[in-house]
DNA sequence: GCATTGTGTGGGAGCGCTCCCAAAGCATAT
DNA sequence: ATATGCTTTGGGAGCGCTCCCACACAATGC
């Protein structure tokens, strides 16, 4: 592999000039930059980006922090992450934090160190104050995403709102009998959205007068986890609820292959709403408040380059739109 | 942030033996080597990976590049090769090879030759000469997941005898009109393997002398994609089989939801089998064969790493089992 | 005329690390 | 006594790049 400097021997150079030529700043010659080109090309020469990194002090990389690959929400993140880091020419470090606390505390305390990353992305976890301290020593600015940070800047939906506009829905078509599907207070994956969904239900209950009808079915946020929490929720018929608020479209079309085993039809017995918009939403024809997963990751990484360019900016916390779609899931109470 | 002079200078040693204490190789006294981390821990020593890099000419990272991420089969597979980079200590840096073949020949030209990476993974495709002798030349060394290559080392299972047992079972149980369900001839995302299975069908037909009753209804491999292709497929019912293999298993799911809609009875009136054994095969009662993409990802991160101990041994194929799992999908024909 | 500004180029230090090599100390063998 | 081997340490070159600084030269201002 041929070095900056056999580029320049070639173009008849020296390095300094090769280097301005190649990568941008300084002044250069017109016809010198062409030449020095053309003996790039030649040569195939590509620059190492390690010395370019040792050189400069930024790595051209940014460290994203996953808990699950496996679900919709977490991969259409990743995917809108990559398109966006692509812009600016990142490369992307790709890390789980599905293991316990000792392999964090190795994430914090060495991994991410180590690569000196430009910045790094978390998706729904927060740091503590000890592990943000270290990313401060290698200044690698943070952006959170789905985890409802103080003093980071952040990139999330309206969660609670989210809820409350599903909720709000089943109200205004006449459901008194409303459930919440899904999610639990100790998961710990996606934990904290989960939560504010529920109190996002639960308000919007409790300001339709139906505080007391509240009633919420745990399960794993997972297609089948949906299924046994509404086999369990739907089983005893003299309880069902009219209606259900599922804490994600996964749940809620888990729930909705539950009801129809029953033989419930939906949305004639059963309304259903999802929060997600979830690829799957559609062929279901599923009522769900729409997130945009991969415009989420597209923001964290623009909120990321915004602290990159200017790191003592106030952190900032990003909160996108979720809008109600509605398909045919749910209908008015008859 | 302390460089290994400050912990050097800091254990009143020189910059070369400090180095030998923390990163392992030569003599060493034991109580130097003790003071040297006691100094490393007091100052929060990182070594920097560009300049550790630069300096030995590993970069401990391994690139892996991906179709797709919000599909079962590749979320899985990242997430097997994830955990086992962990283990020897590489970083992952991912890439996406989605876009178009601008994009695909500036990820080969640049970005990948750029970062010097200790290895590569390539998921579901297949690299030109061109761009083997690229990575050739920063010798990075090449394990392929899921594409039959011929001079590289590769991991897989063996896609057509997946399909060949998958159909077997169905004619073994009385079935002789047997369709196959999803996948095409012009798919880009994991084209090649689908195409196999669609052989390995059709070879078990053929020695079942049921060459005839070949019928293959193409579909996108996704849940809704199985779904449109099952409705079309069943919807004739004069024309309707009374068994179907899945191109995998989420295009069996679509289908058996499209069958359950239709009033069709699973496995009563229709028998379906899959492939892969998906997270929510249990959840369908899904006969299926199984596949393991996270072993396939561990797999290929040891087959890449037997390759950067020994680069000039001759290139492995590696086929992983798969088998046939049992479950309720699939009955005797009346 | 000379000072000033704007362009274009090269020399070389330095980023932080590893690793080769020389040297020194000490025990044991000859 | 010298030779030999083993252990331990430090000096310093070098990995490939960028970027500061000095310098040369032309064009412009007074």
């Amino acid at each position: 592999m041929s070095t900056i400097a056999d580029v320049a021997a070639r173009a008849g150079v020296s390095k300094a000039t090769a280097s301005r030529a190649l990568s941008g700043g300084g002044y250069v010659a017109a016809d010198t930059r062409e030449r020095v080109r053309t003996a790039a090309r030649e040569l195939s020469y590509v620059a190492h980006s390690s010395a370019t990194s040792l050189a400069t002090g930024r790595s051209l990389s940014v460290g994203v922090l996953m808990p699950a690959l496996d679900r919709w929400f977490f991969a259409e993140l990743l995917s809108g992450i990559q398109q966006e880091l692509l812009i600016s020419g990142h490369d992307l470090l790709l890390y789980g934090t599905q293991e316990g606390s000792q392999e964090r505390a190795h994430l914090f305390q060495e991994l991410l160190p180590r690569r000196r990353l430009d910045g790094i992305i978390a998706v729904g976890i927060q740091p503590s104050a000890r592990e943000l301290e270290r990313l401060m020593l290698v200044d690698s600015p943070l952006v959170c995403v789905g985890a409802y940070s103080a003093g980071t800047s952040a990139v999330s939906i309206d969660d609670e709102a989210a809820a409350r506009i599903a909720t709000e829905h089943l109200i205004d078509l006449g459901h008194e009998d409303v459930a919440f599907l899904g999610g639990r207070a100790d998961a710990a994956t996606h934990a904290y959205g989960d939560e504010r969904r529920l109190e996002g239900y639960r308000a919007a209950m409790a300001a339709a007068g139906l505080g007391a009808q509240v009633r919420h079915e745990a399960g794993e946020a997972t297609m089948p986890g949906g299924y046994e929490a509404g086999v369990r929720m739907l089983g005893d018929r003299r309880r069902r609820p009219t209606a259900v608020v599922a804490v994600c479209d996964e749940v809620a079309i888990g729930g909705i292959i539950a009801a129809r085993r029953m033989g419930l039809s939906v949305p004639t017995e059963l309304s259903v709403v999802g929060i997600d918009d979830h690829e799957h939403a559609v062929m279901f024809s599923l009522t769900t408040v729409r997130q945009q997963p991969q415009e989420q990751g597209r923001a964290a990484v623009q909120l990321l380059r915004e602290r990159m360019d200017a790191p003592d900016a106030p952190a900032v916390q990003r909160v996108l739109p979720s809008e109600l779609v509605v398909r045919s899931s749910t209908a008015a109470l008859r």
